[in-house]
DNA sequence: CAGTGGTCTAGACCACAGA
DNA sequence: CTGTGGTCTAGACCACTGT
């Protein structure tokens, strides 16, 4: 492990998942953690701020660290909203398959709209990309993105076929570190439909991204629309 | 101010909103803030991170920090996503309206999802509430309310009426801290229809919530209904 | 190399909770 | 009062960037 807080993070966390540190408990005071991991207090301090921030435990002045109710749901698609990979995420962390059929892929120049989402000059070319996802062979998402193709060379069908964050990621070895969403629900249109096999009483859950590198470049801009019978958001948020 | 870092963040963001730290410039590095603040270097990268979290800057080891693009968006109500209280926010800040209408207003015994989603025993006293809210006399959430009566006394239709939020903070003396939410698009129901003004293939934005106090207790469980045409909820993320 | 942010320390003092 | 988390310091050393 890289840095001791996260490697201090990874064990805590495990603790409470397994029930070793049950729900409700208290956990041991920040002095008793500091000798247990060997380490100073803003170390473990760092440490608890990420499972605060992951809403596993809450800490109250004077009384302690204390593990919160972590529920789990089942029944649909759970995207976490901090997420910023979306499906990708999950076709590698479960043993469902998420598969691609690409409905358009051809280079263009950015409009206005786009050119700003971008943040790049107007008519600037971009990859024009929609796709319909599957995820075990159901057709659950129409997407469609734009990408700077200055800044994101060499895109293929073959890449578009998998995940393109991979590609992004460990072959152009640039690092995706934040996005901004507008989530919407939204009338579905003939084309969603006959994608998505809805009837036109079934809306689409919206997802508007802007993607950003590490340099605070933005490289995507997409819009996924999702069906609504298989997809939720979560989040959990907390005053600071 | 109460705290140094709270007191920095606040001058630093100011300085990025009025453009004094025009987007995409560095801002000083932390040595020169620790001077220009008085304070050590810890307390500059506390008041940083919030900044970080909120998407205003990114920092770069070994270049810098510099100012993200901060985009507005105007046509519908937008709520941030890691806001917990909702439309009461949305009044207290705008020149907008915001009414209830009190369609049930009960004490009843908790079945066992209300229980459990409250962390209270089955069959303990709850309110029930379900209320209209109106954004300028428009009707644009329906909204289903489940809190622990033991726990919040005292609910009265006068304060239905306002904000319930209000209510608990300022009366009861309750934090609260954090919540934790499931977002979904849906179908709209007859009732929905009637009461929000919608036909029959308007869908509605859900949103599922469980609301916590400063001690981990969850106070109130409640699905609110949103008006797809007049919501979106914005939210930003970043890897830890 | 110098400049910058990231991690970590050892300890001080404060604020709040509860016996 | 003790036990707890919150804030803050002054400084060390490391990792990454660009000259």
């Amino acid at each position: 492990m890289a840095n001791k807080y996260q490697h201090i993070y990874n064990k805590i966390r495990e603790s409470i998942l397994t029930g070793e540190y049950p729900v409700n408990s208290k956990l041991p005071d920040e002095i008793t953690l500091t000798k247990q991991f060997e380490c100073s207090r803003m170390t473990i301090k760092k440490a608890l701020e990420l499972l605060v921030n992951e809403g596993l435990i809450y800490r109250h002045q004077g009384k302690g660290t204390f593990v919160l109710s972590h529920v789990e749901r089942k029944s649909k698609i759970i995207v976490p909203e901090r997420d910023i990979k979306g499906l990708s995420l999950i076709s590698s962390d479960t043993n469902h398959k998420v598969t691609s059929e690409i409905l358009n892929f051809s280079l263009e120049f950015a409009n206005e709209s786009i050119a700003q989402k971008l943040q790049i000059p107007i008519d600037n070319p971009i990859y024009n990309i929609s796709r319909i996802r599957f995820f075990d062979q159901v057709p659950c998402v129409l997407e469609q993105t734009y990408m700077s193709a200055a800044l994101i060379p060499g895109i293929t069908h073959e890449i578009l076929n998998k995940s393109i964050y991979d590609y992004i990621e460990n072959q152009l070895n640039l690092k995706i570190v934040s996005a901004s969403k507008v989530l919407r629900a939204s009338i579905s249109t003939e084309n969603d439909q006959e994608h998505l096999n809805l009837t036109p009483i079934e809306p689409i859950f919206e997802v508007e991204q802007v993607a950003y590198l590490d340099n605070g470049q933005p490289f995507e801009y997409s819009i996924s629309r999702h069906r609504y019978d298989l997809f939720e958001f979560s989040s959990f948020s907390f005053r600071q």
